[in-house]
DNA sequence: TTTTTTATGTAATAATATAACATACAATAT
DNA sequence: ATATTGTATGTTATATTATTACATAAAAAA
């Protein structure tokens, strides 16, 4: 969703550090077409910086994830950027089996019902993570 | 939900092969209190097993799980004894941030959303995993 | 300019999971 | 009963994913 002119200009506002190796993890992942795994970025970012290691690829994966502009897809251990702007307590994933495509889906109707039926069992939500796997329009 | 003696009768009825290291591991997992993770498993299923090793605990975890005795939260890398029925396309877990106990929920809801959401977007849903992370009753 | 905080570089290792192949066992067919 | 076939296990090795720990560097604040 965001441009790299428009999360410089965020980093700046929020004065967040905006290092060679967080802007270079950024891009990689920014750039992949499906979600791209910690050692995939670690061998692109090996491209940009000299021999990195894997805390280098690790803790800027984790700055991007800390602001809400990357998401880890916990079933596929994988990072893919987020489409949604960069504020949002949860997160709803497709998953297409067949071509591995993710298509970040805002349902809008979760949160509210999230909110009707945990509180009913006096649990407080706070975030949430909704993956669901099935075929894409291209695969089905 | 199900009780050992069901689910032996429930492997006989559909002729799965109960073996030893695949009772042992579900015994281990339903006893525990918490989601538990795949070497937890194996330290404790060395009390029944001489010197297991991980393909031991993994093979067994899958069999159960691939029969949905046995659920994976992906974001805890750890397992749980279903506890609503062995045959849903989809669960809802509430993960308590705190305690780290994990409520297995039925949000009845949840398909029809996902139906409607994600069918306009020509998307074909088959399964879902929904990991709402807050605070439990004991906690909050 | 000094101090403090934050980020990085680097080596080592922890934690999670699977591949490959030999052996054993169970189910089925003969 | 026995041979055959398929399924599960035992075992070694290794792949994959992620973190700890500590030294150095750079930026921000005092």
């Amino acid at each position: 969703m965001f441009k790299e002119e428009q999360i410089i200009k965020i980093c700046k506002q929020n004065k967040w550090r905006l290092t060679e190796p967080r802007l270079e993890v950024l891009r990689i992942i920014s750039h992949s077409k499906n979600p791209i795994k910690a050692y995939d970025i670690l061998k692109k970012l090996a491209n940009k910086i000299k021999n990195p290691k894997p805390p280098t690829a690790y803790r800027a994966i984790q700055f991007w994830q800390k602001h809400n502009f990357v998401h880890r897809i916990e079933s596929l251990n994988a990072y893919q950027a987020c489409s949604h702007g960069h504020s949002h307590a949860g997160a709803q994933f497709l998953i297409c089996d067949d071509c591995g495509k993710v298509i970040e889906s805002n349902l809008h109707e979760i949160p509210e019902i999230l909110k009707k039926n945990t509180e009913n069992k006096t649990f407080k939500p706070l975030r949430w993570n909704l993956e669901i796997n099935g075929l894409c329009n291209q695969c089905s």
